[in-house]
DNA sequence: ACGATTTTGTTCTCCCGTTCACAAACTCCT
DNA sequence: AGGAGTTTGTGAACGGGAGAACAAAATCGT
């Protein structure tokens, strides 16, 4: 798929002296991006900030003072280019380049991640697994070979990798930080039940499914709860 | 295991009359939690707020006012009884009782998440597998068997779930919430990458891989850049 | 050419969450 | 009993993000 790097004709220019993005706002441009590709596919040219705000489930302002930080990419009156704004935030995000990425720990969840379509699709690759378990060494997996833990610093010294996720038990999971660390990964997506401990510099993302359950759990009580408790006081009368 | 519920000796009553918890503090109280079983298992009966917060990896003064929310369950001049602020947490969560789960695609990533082990462990247990695949219908899976999507209403009406996890592919993912939402389910883990609508009174909280390697580039990119951009700049002189 | 209409970019206000700092309260030691 | 030392609970200040509202700028129709 080519990407059209033609500023639309109305829309100004330049990306913003202050290059300094609000964490929340970069944290919804990948949903911006989702959004932006899928119009795209649909042959769609042009969006209002409306649309598009409906379309990523987040009110309309927001999204325009979420794109104004980038630089003004749109055009007043008309709204924006799909392909021209999908560029502009998959540069700004840095997915213009390419991502290598390691997986320590290959179990059900590691197996499940390494053969994730999805993952490669825009701007990550994976190119390294590791696991601690020798009789899983060799083992071929998507294209990749498992490599064992120990070989984890020499690996990454041929080819570095800056990003690296974690799917490996909750008691290994700090040494293992450790190691990436040591071999220079600098940003860390972490799926083990545990908080890392890392130096200044490097960057922990954490998935938890136990803790995202929990918290549905937390409203899904309080929903239940005041319903009897407005039932049992409601009764006697 | 056996919890323990006895107020320790100098803490104070009572949960709190208004029973609004900041959505910021909920999502930290999985952690507490998490810690706090830890501590239990390491025979510690008591952990001060300094303590605790390192191990969450948060600010001592935020947790504390955090646990303030749940009610006073500290001791001055002591800190908090591990045990019992294990329970109140717990009680407030919700874990107290057993929440029923219903899982929907059992694909790669579905079929890591039924076979889950730390899924089950704390108030959380799998008593559905759905899938639009026929030729996995029956296939057992975790000490279940895999029904088909069309059998959800039928199931859920026989055994109530509130809480489901939507595993299936993006395009799937919206009509399986649909369905989900209309068989009573109110509560939704959503791991396919799109943003599902629903009704009000609906939860819905998503776990998007994707999403997270993105923000870790982006941040890794800004590492990176400025430093490609001093070295450019500095070379003339 | 010009007014009506659409839609962006931005300002302003409000609210939530974080952090500091300190009084209250508890233990321990003499 | 009383003072020294600890640790909690919370009031107050501060910063960031959300949303309403509006001026600026573009298109369209006449």
């Amino acid at each position: 798929m080519t990407v059209d790097r033609r500023r639309p004709p109305g829309a100004a220019h330049e990306p913003r002296a202050d290059r300094g993005i609000p964490e929340a706002t970069v944290a919804r441009l990948p949903i911006y991006l989702r959004v932006l590709t899928a119009l795209g596919e649909r042959e769609v040219c042009t969006v209002s900030s409306e649309a598009l705000a409906g379309a990523a489930g987040v009110n309309s302002a927001k999204l325009r003072k979420d794109l104004s930080y980038l630089g003004t990419y749109g055009t007043r009156g008309v709204g924006y280019d799909v392909d021209y704004l999908r560029y502009q935030i998959a540069r700004q995000i840095g997915l213009t380049q390419d991502w290598p990425v390691a997986i320590v720990g290959i179990g059900n969840l590691g197996h499940a991640l390494a053969n994730y379509a999805g993952f490669g699709s825009r701007g990550f690759r994976v190119t390294a697994l590791f696991d601690a378990d020798r009789s899983r060494i060799g083992e071929p997996l998507g294209g990749l070979r498992i490599r064992h833990l120990d070989d984890l610093d020499e690996a990454l010294a041929d080819s570095p990798v800056s990003i690296a996720v974690i799917a490996t038990p909750a008691g290994n999971a700090q040494s293992v930080c450790d190691r990436l660390v040591a071999a220079g990964v600098t940003s860390i997506l972490n799926f083990a039940p545990v908080v890392l401990a890392v130096p200044d510099g490097v960057d922990v993302r954490k998935v938890d499914l136990s803790i995202e359950l929990q918290i549905l759990a937390y409203h899904a009580q309080r929903r239940a709860g005041p319903d009897r408790a407005l039932a049992s006081e409601l009764t006697p009368l």
